[in-house]
DNA sequence: ACCGCTATATTCGGTGCCGAGTATTCGGGA
DNA sequence: TCCCGAATACTCGGCACCGAATATAGCGGT
């Protein structure tokens, strides 16, 4: 069966192994430092059952066994041919393609009918709260990696989360204002059903 | 070992138990009557397991197996009192607190950069496009909804995901522009690199 | 009366993901 | 010199998730 693009962590991967061979443990250092993992997510088992994979479809190739010192045997790998083009095409399709994506908030506040409105409006101020944490903590990462003097393309997807943070901050705020005020459509029977 | 808040349909299953007792393949029926599957993934797999997850820690309980005609029988779930502290608690988490959610679209756009400014370009316009469509099909469904009589809190999770919806149509027109112009920080290392 | 289609209701085997556990080496302080 | 903790590198069992398969019941048409 063909090679499926579940795991974003196996892109990861063969991005990494386009730049050079490496062997897991290492790919997982660079992700951390480039801070790569915070966009996608890394966890060890995941790593290797990935990386095993991609071998297995011979995306990847195990290039060399060193033994450096007295270390365990590490695995080096490379990409194929094969593989650069998996790479391509599936970074393509994550960028072209708008994948139904199931957020914990929408379903959270798709039901926000069953708590009584005091509690539902308190939650989203915290949650506004916390946003606009991350704001602040973003923008002061931004100035330092634009102070290094990295490029914004080096940093594109953090612009991109600022604009969806920014956005989420808007409509949280309109709804908790649309709360206290009681205007949000069908405040009355929410109201008249928690008491 | 304590209840783990992992997937979301088990939250989607409390909340449908608040209402009433139910069997599970009902609860099924009533998440697509309600158009629930767009916000929370729905799976009869996923949906028996999560059921029988609740039930080993007690949140719901075997009211009733009937055998009604001479179908199968069909075990029909009640929620507990705990269940429904559970259901409280977990829905004012989802609210509350920002969890980090590993989204495909900034996986793939954190990498942009491998691919020519040309196909990125048109990769984006191509997403630019999808996601208009979404929008406008997204208006739609509102405007038949409104028009039944269901309150703006019916469907307050979809004015989210449009307001959300905007907001990357908005950035998408920007990063494209700034690539057509070559106004993106970084570009010409970015031409440079490939060709 | 019989055929076949859809709706009802659940089961089950496979797979991928997770994170705690293991084993070794290296560097630094007392 | 010896010990301890951090870093290196990977392994493994468990479990949640998935979706295709199963089995029966009702219902409309000929």
């Amino acid at each position: 069966m063909p090679f499926k693009r579940t795991n974003p962590l196996a892109l990861a991967v063969l991005a990494l192994l386009s730049e050079r061979p490496m062997h897991p443990y290492e790919m997982a250092q660079t992700m951390r430092e480039r801070h790569q993992e915070e966009v996608i997510k890394l966890n060890y088992g995941s790593l290797y059952t990935v990386v095993e994979s991609l071998h297995r479809h011979e995306l990847i190739t195990a290039s060399a066994t060193q033994k450096a010192g007295n270390r365990p045997e590490r695995t080096v790998y490379a990409i194929t041919d094969p593989g650069t083009t998996e790479l391509h095409d599936w970074l393509r399709e994550l960028i072209a393609v708008p994948a139904t994506e199931y957020r914990r908030f929408e379903a959270g506040i798709s039901l926000v009918g069953l708590m009584p409105p005091d509690d539902a409006l308190a939650a989203v101020e915290q949650r506004s709260a916390g946003v606009d944490a991350q704001l602040t903590a973003l923008a002061v990462l931004l100035e330092r990696l634009a102070g290094m003097g990295l490029p914004q393309l080096a940093w594109i997807e953090l612009d991109y989360r600022m604009a969806m943070l920014r956005a989420e901050r808007a409509w949280l705020t309109w709804f908790a204002t649309a709360t206290r005020d009681g205007t949000v459509g069908g405040y009355s029977a929410w109201e008249d059903k928690h008491r």
